[in-house]
DNA sequence: TTGCGTTTCAAACAATTGTATGAAACTATT
DNA sequence: AATAGTTTCATACAATTGTTTGAAACGCAA
């Protein structure tokens, strides 16, 4: 079977191009022109477009998650089995933030496959993607393990907005850009990385010394 | 031209199906099958599936961008022309989570269309996005009035970090609500605002007492 | 070299897409 | 009622999609 040239070529095509572009407008015949195969080729390896997908997605969820845990666990072992809830969340957040941001040069169609893959919600990733629930919970666990005071509910919340922050900076990267003129700079990962983990932390760790819901100011018609 | 029936039952037809499955598998069958038009209707009526497209999409922004202002306005008249900045972020985020989230019955179709536009990015509707930015400098413009001690920066950041919490829960409540094991209540609109609200505002208000960037555990390798 | 399994290739296939056509049906003014 | 303008309809069209086919090319053990 030779070394797999044609298959491999296939799936970094496709990677790349799903990261550009999207799914739903690259098609077979762009995946082949962009890896110099034959246009056959993609079923007779793979079978089906959508298995073709499904393999990239499993494959990079796989090692996603796996470097995810793997931070988690040093962050641990560094704590002497009981992780800082910055740690935690730095865990969860940077590796996808490190693989997606940073000068152009670096960033890896990998990581933007893969937010690609968590928002335009195709068939096949539809499917493979309840799995990553359970990895979810081993960080609600470990957070849980760090701030055994705050309510559950509070953790989860927690862990819900660090990964808004982190997907949606991903995603609107140019639009804040833009937005900020500049001033926000997105190619100093670690910083993003701070703030993301920060505002996140903060929201767990900051009792509430106002009430819960702010003056009623507004909300219903003025005046 | 009678009471524009067809093209509104277009129209209605449209965002439905939009805000349900997504751009990309919606077809122009689709859309008059559910509005019960014939198919030559709609390049009757907008030109083109582009269009009508476009259509949608223009006539729901403006909608937005207005309810979202006449919300800033009124904190403001409420604050003496200043307006508190948990006010001001509710103003912002508020319009949209109320569209999307709530009890099944009163979520409106519309709120999902606009989510599935800013993720989905189809041409019709990335080449009317960029005036959103305009939309939300007065937003920016509103924030840095409430905390003018805040650096120009920061305030981007919150701004940007509240939209994403907003966004990032309307696109993933149902895991959410998974994740926790039905916990975190997505019907409960406006526990879900103030949570974003006061996760942006902490972010925004709180003095680093510690350092910018958490100790150095962890993120390289272990020990 | 022969033969056999694997891989590549050009071509064709059926299905689906958005769009166009031209006749019919309708509406309302004269 | 007759006419002109608008709207609807069934149908057809061209383009694009993922997939299949069967023959050619290749790799390699015998």
């Amino acid at each position: 079977m030779a070394t797999d040239q044609t298959r491999t070529a296939i799936l970094i095509a496709a990677e790349r191009l799903y990261a550009e572009r999207g799914f739903s407008d690259v098609t077979l015949r762009d995946i082949v022109a962009e890896a110099n195969v034959n246009l056959a080729a993609v079923n007779y390896h793979f079978g089906s477009k959508d298995e073709l997908i499904a393999e990239l997605f499993v494959t990079r969820s796989i090692a996603l998650n796996r470097e995810r845990l793997r931070e988690l666990r040093a962050a641990e072992d560094a704590g002497g089995g009981r992780a800082d809830i910055h740690a935690i969340l730095r865990a969860l957040v940077g590796p996808i933030l490190r693989g997606c941001l940073g000068p152009e040069n670096q960033r890896s169609a990998v990581a933007r496959f893969m937010i690609r893959a968590s928002i335009e919600s195709v068939p096949p990733i539809r499917r493979i993607k309840n799995k990553e629930i359970d990895h979810l919970r081993k960080f609600a666990a470990a957070m849980q393990r760090a701030l055994p005071d705050s309510s559950e509910v509070d953790l989860f919340w927690g862990l819900h907005f660090a990964l808004a922050m982190a997907h949606h900076t991903i995603r609107e990267s140019e639009r804040l850009t833009k937005l900020s003129d500049g001033q926000c700079d997105l190619d100093d990962v670690e910083d993003v990385i701070a703030r993301v983990v920060r505002g996140a932390v903060l929201g767990l760790t900051t009792r509430d010394q106002a009430a819960k819901s702010p003056p009623k100011v507004a909300a219903r018609e003025a005046r």
